[in-house]
DNA sequence: CGCTCCCATGTGGTCTGACCACACTGTACC
DNA sequence: GGTACAGTGTGGTCAGACCACATGGGAGCG
């Protein structure tokens, strides 16, 4: 904390501090466009390398987008899509071993095992969650001529589709940067799948129940599900590591009255 | 998805992917020293300034440290601590209205629940978590002569603290943003508190109370407390906004035997 | 009068070259 | 042997110059 006291030489981080600022202050906000990079360099008398290495990271975070041209569509424009920079970070991190495979599978169960809790418990009162988006990609996955990468494509998008139904941005986007990092993970385990077809069955077989857990609103069967779902798939693709499920069998269908939280997920079953 | 396909032109971009494949291959692991900010540019046929765009994108995602001067500290440094870019990520989307930040709240409730459970089942086995840096910002927090924003920091750090002893180092960089995320809207609610006093003296009840439930292994309550704390403080400091529990509610324990089932190991450490 | 074409203009994207401050390193000097 | 100092290479910054691109307004034509 409070290590950035004292001086911040660092020219590039005076314009991050500059916007982060105007954007606090509500002098900006989502939709505007930012000065122009020889305008903003102007104006916080600095050198225009200083302001492009600046704008380069909140490009990359999702902050901005920018379009070369003119007009309406032209220059820096404040956007707020996180999912973009989560990715990155999450790829990168990946790339360096700052983070574990491990860990992004576990956290990964505990936050969708939560979505589908919530969805579940949403599914309980009127209107109950929109699953629309998650419908019509498990449809698209029952094709039976799609090619495994683009069956895990689909995949990815059904988890990205529940977390969006929740309505929380924050478990979406991080959800979204987890599944890119261990997107090249995931892709490179395929190669250990003998029955691609069965496998395939078996993950589309799981989502329905998980989608119909929710739609039951069974929060814990749909929390079960989905934890057993996660953890399976990468049982599967990496069998030396040890990903057993230390829950009892997925017969999950008798929790009415035994409902009583379960604990469902909570372990990090890694090793 | 895939719509970075076709041809990515930017220049900085390139140096992005080439330092991600060399990291990929093995080429780069933490500690490495990245070549020259010249030498790179000629190796990739770029200006310079197009690799420093890409470096200070690394620097902010906590990919790399630079330093000036020559020796062995000096240039850019391969670090892999996510720490920094998920604070810098969640604190800006933020500041740009992408992250509301009662979702937020309700993600860190949904990961610091996961972690005390963790923690929990973790003490019924051998040797049991460490929580002595916990403990050990538990005792600085019982100094009364703490301001209040000084309290917060600590309290910050008590959960960060607990997230480590988990493990996770996905979790506990998350947590690390999403903290920085919501440190200027936990600092403003001070403002709502009445008896500042009365407030910490719960706020240290109420830690001494999950890291209870940790060493007793019982991971429901700690799972409870934890939940009940951060809902509670922002319940507390923004009582106009409506904190939807985004979890069914937190049932009261009921685990006593419930406890000892799961998770066998704790330790994942590095791979 | 209306339409079309075209170029002036302003945007980001990139490169080059030049400084500066800094920190180590080896050497010359004492 | 020890110390002071210049050399060297690092990132940090700036200035200036192009380029590609997209718009928009004006000139020219029908």
């Amino acid at each position: 904390m409070a290590a950035d006291a004292s001086a911040e030489p660092r020219a590039w981080e005076q314009v991050l501090q500059h916007i982060e600022r105007r954007l606090l202050d509500g002098d900006l906000a989502p939709g505007d466009r930012l000065p122009g990079e020889r305008a903003l360099a102007a104006e916080l008398g600095v050198g225009r390398s200083s302001v492009r290495e600046a704008l380069r990271v909140l490009e990359v975070l999702g902050l901005i987008r920018t379009h070369t041209g003119s007009g309406p569509t032209a220059g820096a424009i404040i956007i707020a899509t996180p999912g973009g920079g989560m990715s990155a970070l999450m790829r990168l991190q990946v790339a360096a071993s700052g983070f574990p495979v491990a860990d992004i599978v576990a956290t990964r169960l505990v936050l969708e095992a939560s979505v589908a809790g919530d969805l579940a418990a949403a599914s309980a009162v009127e209107p109950g969650p929109d699953l629309a988006a998650a419908d019509r990609l498990l449809d698209a996955m029952d094709d039976a001529a799609l090619a495994a990468p683009d069956f895990l494509a689909l995949d990815a998008a059904f988890h990205l589709a529940l977390a969006e139904a929740s309505g929380n941005q924050v478990i979406t986007a991080t959800m979204a940067g987890l599944r890119s990092g261990i997107e090249g993970y995931a892709l490179a385990g395929l190669a250990r799948i003998d029955d691609w077809h069965a496998a395939s069955a078996r993950l589309r077989s799981e989502h329905r129940g998980v989608v119909a857990a929710i739609r039951a609103a069974d929060a814990a069967t749909a929390r079960t599900r989905m934890h057993d779902h996660i953890s399976g798939y990468y049982a599967q693709t990496s069998p030396d590591r040890t990903f057993a499920t230390p829950e009892p069998p997925p017969h999950p269908a008798d929790l009415d009255e035994v409902a009583v939280d379960v604990v469902p997920t909570g372990e990090n079953d890694i090793t």
